[in-house]
DNA sequence: GTAGGGTTAG
């Protein structure tokens, strides 16, 4: 982990030559002559490091260099500014010689929002030799940067500094701490520095809440959050994506509501949440009302929240309104192009997601790697000519970041093109990139020797990780795996439970006649469930008729997301199929709404129960649409 | 003069 604290070589400040330092008086002028100072106003109106650089040139003719309050503001422009330039304001930095407090706060405070926060680390070590001592401002920033890089060892011994200098008491320094312990997964000792402390407000609340909440602690997330004695949005908004980050959407509509009856004016960032909920939910109506709630308020045009509105049109199957939304956006982010193409890819419109994604081409917009995996999976469909397109894109990417190298290389392993995929993780080796565990998760689907893979890898307990995981033994499953690598399978996904994974159990909701009904796996509590079960039997029997044969091999069951219960006809997309055929007229479209992906086993079935009970079935799982009709379904067994 | 908790795409 050594990383370099002098800025690049490309960079040299203005007249100053690398050698010369500035050696500040012990005072500035009077403080209010330099704050009033042109040249520190036109600081402020810089779009660019060359604007930065005639700035600087400014304040030296001007003889203001010479002070610790320009210097300050300079570094502080650079170091945080995003016009700012942090290799600058480093190398403003090293020319001082002898940084004052300040300075050393703001340069600490630049790094640490830096992608590199362990600078922030080495110039705390720096500024403690150099004799100066850090005060309550300078801690939150350290602690931002060990929750950052997950420094959980140098946190603690920054903490010692903190309980020597006597600073525990300081509300910031204090929800900085538990931030940093909570989100470095230590929650025992987030929870111990919040036990301790008197200082409790929404924000060291909020700050514990969120440790829980990311692993999986709901309830004790939830008992804290009715404990906060006074409640402001941040700390509303975090309970509510808690819920919404977990699947437990139901929850997180219901608190929202309950936000609004205790008069709590919803954000941004609310609304983002709630509209992820109703997009992951499929809840098409709510999703409609908070969207003529955000026009009737001033939020209307907020990009984010246009994006969210799109995701959530395309991910219920709109993709009209969601386009209708997305033609009408003045500007576009790389977001508003990724959701909008993996509108498309859902709903298995897969010209029209290369068409778009041409159109992004030429936009000024760069597409990163989640694009790169929509337009691959886009392309498995439409033949060589159109993955050749897609390493062209990846050939031509600027900046190939470690997602982007992932997303290639899982993208041709599951696509269908093992060989490419090995041949590129060389390749990625030979550039000097690392892999990492999502590499892992790419390669061992293409891989035969997954064994000296996984010795060599750490894994990390990422849900993210656990399904790609999942997603890729699954399609392998039908490409004849050697026996050995469901071993590796298997104790990795041992692995991930022992590390404190949790199972989402399945679920699937259908809407008759306004209502919607929730069926889990051999759901025992729904009122119907007798008639569900019936009806259930009658669809085996008519299955087992036209020769369906159900998959029980360890290897589906392996794979399978609801293999709990090992109960393969009691999966809850089946009994919300069987309670659509009995609660609806004959001929009329089910609609079915899965929190998991849908199972090989529960697919061909479904593909089946359209024909034989000739019904259109549209089914959403967690990644895409499914339309079956007539024995076939739109995804083409691709999913 | 600087500081703490939440936010969308895969």
């Amino acid at each position: 982990m050594v990383l370099p604290v002098s800025p690049s070589s490309s960079l040299s400040l203005p007249i100053l030559s690398s050698s010369t330092h500035h050696i500040l008086p012990a005072s500035d002028p009077p403080y209010k002559l330099l704050q009033s100072h042109p040249s520190l106003h036109f600081l402020s109106k810089c779009k660019s490091l060359q604007d930065l650089k005639q700035v600087h040139s400014q304040i030296i003719k001007t003889g203001l260099h010479n002070t610790h309050f320009a210097l300050s503001k300079l570094i502080e422009f650079c170091a945080i500014s995003p016009y700012g330039d942090l290799a600058y304001a480093l190398l403003l930095f090293e020319s001082i010689e002898e940084p004052n407090r300040f300075i050393w706060n703001n340069i600490i405070r630049g790094c640490s929002l830096s992608s590199n926060p362990i600078v922030a680390l080495e110039l705390f070590v720096r500024m403690i030799l150099c004799g100066t001592e850090p005060n309550s401002y300078t801690f939150p920033f350290l602690f931002k940067s060990c929750a950052k890089i997950g420094a959980t060892h140098e946190g603690k011994q920054i903490h010692a500094h903190v309980v020597k200098l006597g600073l525990e008491n300081d509300a910031f320094v204090h929800t900085s701490l538990i931030n940093m312990y909570a989100q470095n997964g230590e929650l025992g000792n987030a929870r111990l520095v919040f036990d301790k402390s008197t200082l409790r407000d929404a924000v060291s609340f909020t700050a514990l809440i969120t440790g829980y909440v990311s692993r999986g602690f709901m309830d004790d997330a939830r008992r804290l959050f009715n404990e906060i004695p006074v409640r402001d949005v941040v700390s509303w908004n975090a309970m509510i994506a808690g819920y919404a980050q977990c699947g437990r959407f139901e929850e997180a509509l219901a608190l929202f509501e309950e936000m609004r009856k205790a008069n709590v004016q919803p954000d941004e960032s609310t609304m983002v949440t709630v509209l992820s909920a109703c997009a992951q939910s499929g809840s098409v109506e709510l999703g409609n009302w908070v969207q003529s709630w955000i026009e009737n308020r001033v939020l209307g045009s907020n990009l984010r929240l246009v994006n969210a509105l799109i995701d959530m049109y395309s991910k219920c199957g709109d993709l009209e309104t969601a386009r209708g939304l997305f033609d009408g956006l003045h500007q576009r982010d790389v977001i508003s192009w990724n959701v909008m193409i993996g509108g498309y890819t859902k709903m298995s419109c897969y010209k029209e997601a290369l068409t778009l994604f041409q159109l992004m081409l030429r936009s000024n917009v760069e597409p990163n790697d989640v694009t790169l995996l929509g337009v691959l999976s886009a392309c498995a469909y439409l033949g060589a000519l159109d993955l050749d397109a897609a390493e062209q894109v990846f050939n031509n990417m600027n900046l190939k970041s470690l997602a982007s190298w992932n997303a290639m290389i899982s993208g041709l392993a599951m696509h269908g093109h093992p060989d490419k995929a090995i041949r590129l993780s060389e390749e990625m080796a030979n550039e000097g990139i690392k892999p990492d565990d999502i590499t892992f998760v790419g390669l061992l689907s293409a891989c035969t020797h997954a064994e000296t893979l996984m010795k060599n890898m750490e894994m990390k307990p990422d849900g993210a990780i656990w399904s790609s995981l999942l997603g890729a033994c699954r399609v392998h499953g039908r490409v004849e795996l050697g026996a050995g690598r469901w071993d590796d399978v298997a104790r990795i996904r041992n692995r991930l439970t022992n590390m404190g994974m949790k199972k989402v159990p399945g679920c699937t909701s259908i809407e008759v006649d306004g209502v919607v009904h929730e069926f889990v796996v051999s759901d025992k509590v729904h009122p119907l469930r007798k008639d569900v079960y019936k009806m259930l039997d009658e669809i085996d029997r008519l299955l087992e008729v036209a020769g369906f044969v159900p998959d029980t091999s360890e290897v589906l069951r392996d794979i399978d997301e609801e293999w709990k219960e090992g109960a393969l006809s009691h999966h809850s997309e089946k009994l919300a199929i069987a309670f659509g055929l009995i609660s609806t007229k004959p001929g009329t479209t089910i609609r079915i709404v899965k929190n998991l992906r849908v199972c090989g086993n529960c697919h061909s079935a479904t593909k089946l129960i359209s024909k034989i009970f000739n019904r259109e079935i549209i089914a959403r799982d967690k990644n895409r649409f499914h339309h079956f009709k007539d024995g076939f379904c739109s995804c083409r067994d691709y999913w």
